[in-house]
DNA sequence: TTACTATATTCGCTTATACTCATATAGTAT
DNA sequence: ATACTATATGAGTATAAGCGAATATAGTAA
């Protein structure tokens, strides 16, 4: 059953804090690496269950695979949208990333920069 | 997080279909055993996951537990009721359960019959 | 008390999930 | 072509989840 797929790939709190910061847009995977400290691979395979669930989609430009919500997914299953802007909102790890996307995309670092350690404090 | 055990909860075919029966009332196990064919210790344990998460309560009347959703925790995250009231309704295996439901309830049959087997054609 | 019944729980097994480390792939840049 | 970079994937491991069969528990009935 489909529907048990998406509950699956939305039971994980990785998944859940990916998706969170694209509610704000799309985003590339050595960004959310960094946002979300953690390691590449385990960010690519989350992505890769968020993306067979249908729940985001990826387009390829240049090196970079930029990942966003597929929105053709969530009018599918409305409650989607209920758990991005009403559950998530209440989860304070998403609080925190959230912040943490704001001061990046102030900051008008690039996701070439990354990997300098501009951003993050904890590694 | 709270949300991510309510969501594993919620990420499995025969829990979902638990709920959905339960929509209609509360139920004991053996109804629920009977109604979905699935055997005692199965249904109990899946029962008991929606316990802990607190999607369901029960009552121990007599010999028999009943069931129901508890409705404290649907207002509290209100997308359940979505997914029980939008997504559910599109499932095939629901919809056939639904009816097997109410077969069930219009036959007058207790639960306390249903060990003779009155009620499932398939054992 | 003993016998019975509905439900919960334990055990052993199997499958699925998540993680890390290392390697493969595909594209860019020179 | 080579060197480099971002991402994906494979292998191995550890943990969790689901299942069936058997047993434990708690209440009912006599």
């Amino acid at each position: 059953m489909e529907l048990i797929q998406v509950m699956k790939a939305l039971a994980d709190e990785t998944r859940i804090r990916i998706l969170n910061l694209l509610r704000e847009g799309e985003l590339c995977v050595c960004e959310l690496e960094h946002l979300l400290d953690i390691n590449q691979s385990n960010a690519s395979r989350h992505l890769n269950k968020l993306t067979t669930s249908e729940i985001v989609v990826y387009e390829k430009r240049a090196l970079y695979v930029y990942y966003k919500i597929n929105q053709t997914k969530i009018n599918q299953y409305p409650f989607i949208n209920d758990l991005m802007y009403t559950e998530f909102n209440k989860l304070k790890k998403c609080e925190q990333d959230t912040k943490r996307l704001n001061e990046y995309k102030a900051s008008g670092i690039s996701c070439e920069d990354l990997k300098q350690g501009k951003l993050c404090t904890s590694n």
